[in-house]
DNA sequence: TTCATACAGTTCTAAAAATGAACTGTCAAT
DNA sequence: ATTGACAGTTCATTTTTAGAACTGTATGAA
């Protein structure tokens, strides 16, 4: 599979995957939202090649995710800002640190804490639905074709039935 | 860097981009949460090679993301399923989407439509405080350094202070 | 009995991407 | 005149990924 291909599959998830699912791109990001803005304080916190750094800025740029914006005239200097669809991932970086903070801690404990400015407390991030409010699991949610849906697609079997009889043995 | 160390980073979002964060995983996990369960079925539904496909598979389950269950035993046979973390990545995976859906549809809209179960509507999930309730935003929360926190750390420079005396043309 | 097919990989080579290190160019301070 | 900060760019090397073919067990069909 081409690689930019993922943009123009029809799920949103691919399509986010292309925007930030590789490597460095969301820790690019974890940087922005612990507001470093300029070339050299990426490179220094992440440790990534300057080459790669440079790549994948222009990328999330190019995306709508950063801003480039000039703070320097005279050698032209940027820096690099969350532009409001940037912003938007921040329940995805969420919802990536709580699953490392309930599934990848050791015994120290949690490298940070959360704290909500509104209530003043520690919190954790919690996914709900939107009409009633109830967190969300797996299995509660059915899923159904939308209006962008590809029309008639093999892309997405649910299942492979039909061939399956087989396996009764264990049926 | 090297690309395991990054599950000892101080930080539990590089620990989580560590075991889901490359090109495939995420969309191998997409997969999962729509029932796919065998290697062909990944194989053909995402186009990544087979050589890939295996390799990533025994990383979700050497993490622990995934369990490897046999369902035929003459010529050995394993299905792949989520364990608890993985359907705990259930969040990440809806978070990632609703951001596409947001940020990444086309003209002819979502390609994927939820429905909540419980209240039996069509949702968008929020990320929420779990103390008050509130959805949340980047702007609203403040970090501290846990437990897990690195001593003292140059790790995660909230800023470069001290030697930007320099750009105050612009201040 | 032979042949084709399903399934879950493994092996191999070529192509693409990432790393590491050095280099460029502008300006400020010394 | 020299040094250092900053934001890149360039290039050789290493690592990953892609693409295709191959392995091996078993089933069903001819």
């Amino acid at each position: 599979m081409k690689w930019d291909a993922l943009e123009e599959e029809p799920c949103s998830l691919a399509r986010t995957i292309g925007v930030i699912g590789d490597r460095w791109s969301l820790l690019i990001l974890r940087e922005c939202f612990l507001r470093t803005r300029r070339f050299e304080g990426f490179q220094s916190a992440l440790g990534i090649t300057r080459h790669l750094l440079a790549e994948r800025l222009k990328k999330l740029v190019r995306q709508g995710v950063l801003r480039r914006i000039p703070y320097r005239e005279a050698p032209k200097r940027h820096e690099y800002i969350l532009t409001q669809k940037g912003l938007d991932l921040y329940p995805v970086m969420m919802a990536l640190v709580h699953w490392g903070d309930t599934h990848m801690v050791d015994e120290r404990g949690r490298p940070l804490l959360h704290e909500h400015r509104k209530c003043g407390k520690l919190f954790n991030p919690v996914m709900v639905c939107s009409e009633c409010g109830e967190p969300l699991s797996a299995k509660e949610v059915h899923t159904h074709p939308g209006p962008g849906a590809r029309p008639a697609s093999p892309r997405l079997p649910v299942d492979k039935p039909a061939k399956a009889k087989r396996s009764r043995q264990a049926a």
